[in-house]
DNA sequence: AACGTGCGCTAAACTGATTTAGCAGAGCAT
DNA sequence: ATGCTCTGCTAAATCAGTTTAGCGCACGTT
């Protein structure tokens, strides 16, 4: 790979001039006393060569690689991590870097070896991406440089990125109340072991608290709270026959995912409710299945893009330590309206 | 990053041996005479000071970084990437490499960019993926150096890696004809730009020849074909309805994705009509949501884990030239029955 | 005693960059 | 003529490894 590449050595024979001298002139470096003459000579030398600097050399000396490790659990290889990897691509392109990416499966010792295999190749950083937003015990191995948490926090209070659930769960429901729904919403997906292991999840609690924080400011309660082991298809699906089982049946459903919509759609085609005109439904994440429900389904989107592009700005440019939250804009389809009576 | 590693140097002076000797060990050459004690002495001290060689100094020597750059069109980041990618990831790690990933996003100039960060990173070779299965020019900086094609091809005829699609359209159909259904299997995604071009897709002609082939084998033919513009949910459902207006009714639609299937299925469930009592249902790809539908969808899974997996074990070990079709294996689920009458 | 041989190990070159220290020559003042 | 400064450039060290060439010694042979 790369067999024949030109070195500077190269580049400085053909402008008649020494590595030095083409070394400063191709960094650019200012205050060297070098004519304009020798400036155009290496230019037009590295220009014919097609020259372009080893990396690992010029790492050796300056410990520098422009390379970014992204590590995650599971995220980078499931359908929520997508955006989260572009969007760092993207900014690391923007800064010249790029990224290195693994992810652990879970497994201690694989992290512990792929973690290792990074710092070996002198990454400038680490990115650590958890799939669900929680707090996490950080692999003390990659404490010895930069590092940001991507959808994560830590008892060390790193910095860290991550959506803002709570002010998510307000949107949502104050979506609900402008159509006029008010006293029967409905909530699925109350789930104890993510509202209190912030390990397991960070944003079940944040949800839950940007929903009754809206609600009560408008004098309400919810309806109904089904309790899911947890949030796919099949447990949304319980849940609503659940609540359609009860005597009074809610306008509107706030469902944790959209995976719960998804299995809350199901349950009300077999029941032969329509959404949004017998019941509407709201939900977070923005999953792809979201686009594809019919109607569409309105939902306060995690906006994993933003999180990764953010994540590689923190970790090259500012880098402050404050938690950075980025908003989950809501998307807006065909599953709200107006209550029927 | 890894401010205070030990370097040889440090290994060497603390067992009281050269570099040379040090590098010797470590690396298990064959054939130098150093003594066991010797031996001992080197392992015990690299041990003692956590020592890991500098993977930048070692490959400025030996032109050999244990990297492999992971260069997509979109494929990294969308659902169906992650299969690609995990495989790769855990075949990679099991000969020691290490993963650069980085997608194009279809832009040539930024494909170009992305090529040139890797190579400079001195990459021990590239895998080029592709999201859809298809024929694609290889931009020509890579060929400088080991590639293997991921769920492509090329006309310079590059090791590549694929699924069997045709013999995928076979084991469906067979499942098919095994519950008893023959006469009255509708297709649902037929897409003459799919089928035509190359550059587009592979998938489609290979498919609906494994359709044919058994089809035709078993003297029969399909009841209706219908051509959808592309293979989104809401073409799935359009086909259906349209399949459902005409004076037969079919016994099972093969639908040529998943996300069609989802199509499928909801105009079904507007119809009244049950999946697999009424028409069983069968398709390709196994998408996460062929596991969420009700009842849950039989499929030939796209065997992505395993052709990333391949991709990267041809890159490092054999590299034979003829391309490598990995099996679709059929995920048998709930949506296939015989027929009612 | 001189010579060849195998053993156990090391000095130094090399990879391709960056960076430090400093040299030669011109111009100017004393 | 001497010393000083400034300009324009370069030699050599450095980063952390791998690899080549070969050194000194003990032993056996003639």
């Amino acid at each position: 790979m790369g067999r024949n590449r030109a070195t500077l050595a190269d580049v400085a024979r053909r402008a008649g001039l020494s590595k030095t001298a083409a070394s400063m002139v191709l960094n650019g470096r200012e205050g060297t006393r070098l004519s304009a003459e020798a400036h155009q000579r290496v230019f037009a030398a590295a220009e014919e060569l097609g020259y372009r600097p080893n990396v690992a050399a010029r790492s050796l000396r300056t410990r520098k690689t422009a390379t970014i490790a992204f590590v995650s659990d599971i995220v980078a290889t499931t359908r929520f991590a997508g955006g989260l990897i572009r969007g760092a691509l993207d900014a690391a392109r923007e800064r010249d870097h790029v990224l290195l990416i693994t992810e652990t499966q879970g497994d201690a010792a694989f992290e512990q070896y792929a973690i290792e295999a990074m710092l070996d190749r002198q990454v400038d950083g680490v990115i650590y991406a958890a799939m669900a937003t929680r707090r996490l015990a950080v692999p003390p191995a990659i404490l010895s440089g930069p590092v940001v948490l991507l959808n994560a926090t830590s008892p060390e209070a790193l910095p860290c990125v991550l959506p803002d659930d709570e002010r998510a769960g307000r949107t949502v429901t104050t979506a609900l109340l402008e159509q006029g729904h008010r006293d029967r919403i409905a909530l699925i997906g109350r789930a104890r072991l993510k509202e209190r292991d912030p390990e397991v999840s960070l944003a079940a609690q944040a949800r839950l608290r940007g929903i009754r924080d809206i609600l009560s400011g408008a004098g309400a309660t919810l309806l109904a709270e089904a309790f899911c082991g947890d949030w796919l298809p099949e447990h949304g699906y319980a849940a609503m026959r659940g609540l359609l089982s009860k005597p009074t049946r809610p306008s509107a459903v706030i469902c944790m995912n959209d995976r719960l919509a998804f299995g809350a759609y199901q349950a009300l085609g077999e029941a032969g409710l329509a959404v949004p005109t017998d019941i509407s439904v709201v939900s977070f994440d923005d999953d792809p299945i979201a686009t594809w429900l019919r109607p569409g389904l309105s939902t306060a989107a995690l906006p994993h893009e933003q999180m990764g592009r953010r994540a590689v700005e923190i970790l090259l440019d500012d880098r402050g330590t404050e938690p950075v939250l980025v908003p989950m804009p809501l998307r807006r389809r065909r599953s709200i309206a107006t209550p029927a009576s």
